[in-house]
Formats: structure tokens, sequence, C-alpha cells
DNA sequence: TTAGTGACCGACT
DNA sequence: CAGTCGGCCACTA
């Protein structure tokens, strides 16, 4: 069976990272890929991120882009996401970031 | 196989 | 700061 030709292991390292991303601190899409050891593959982590299946307890809230804003998508998700954020102690600059926020390894 | 798309990024205008 | 572009990875038609 050739199945599983998909990069499982990819995956899993992103998944790892950002199960690792400290409450109150948050991490670039790009970062979160150079740190599983994917440089460059900032987009894919934002398609696992889209297809994360409900019942995961992975942190992606905590996951933004390089302009430390929230992604545009849904209105309600990215409202959900500001609104963990702010609860877990992240501070926000009208809708940016601080960068002071940023993890830092 | 090719072309288009996306919760992206960096450089450039 | 906003818009465009080329490049990056994987998915889909």
């Amino acid at each position: 069976m050739r199945n599983q030709e998909i990069p499982v292991d990819k995956k899993l390292a992103v998944f790892h990272v950002v199960s690792e991303i400290p409450s109150g601190k948050v991490a670039t899409y790009g970062q979160v890929a150079r740190l599983a050891g994917l440089p460059g593959a900032a987009r894919l982590v934002g398609f696992l991120l889209k297809n994360l299946p409900k019942n995961s307890t992975l942190p992606w809230h905590r996951v933004i882009n390089s302009q430390f804003k929230i992604s545009d998508r849904n209105r309600e998700s990215m409202q959900d996401q500001k609104e963990k954020l702010v609860g877990e102690g992240v501070k926000f600059n009208e809708n940016r970031i601080m960068r002071n926020q940023l993890w830092r390894t």
C-alpha cells in the first residue's frame, strides 16, 4: 500500500512545536515551521491548523503571522483567538500584538 | 501534469 | 502603512 506519501512526520513535528508554546506567549507561522525543522513551510502550518480536529487540545490560538496580527479567516474564529490570548495575558496594541509577547527560545 | 488556492513570508514599491 | 510579487509547502480539481 503506498498510502501516506504525505509527510506525516512533518505534521507531527509542527504539532509538537505548537504544543510547546507557553501560555502568555505567541509564535509566528514561520517560526513554528523553522523550529519544526521545516524552514519556509509557513503555509503548511496554516493549512494544518485550519484542518485541526475540534477535539484537539493544541494551543493553535498562540500562532500568529509575521505582522503580529491574527490571520484572516472567519470573523468568529478570529475574535475567539484574540479573546483566548487576552485571557492568557497577551497584550495587544489595537489589533496588533506587541513584539515582546513573542515566544523566545 | 498543470493550474489555482490558502489561518504564510520577505523584499520591494 | 498598504499593495504587489516571487517563493515556499501541500491539497484539490
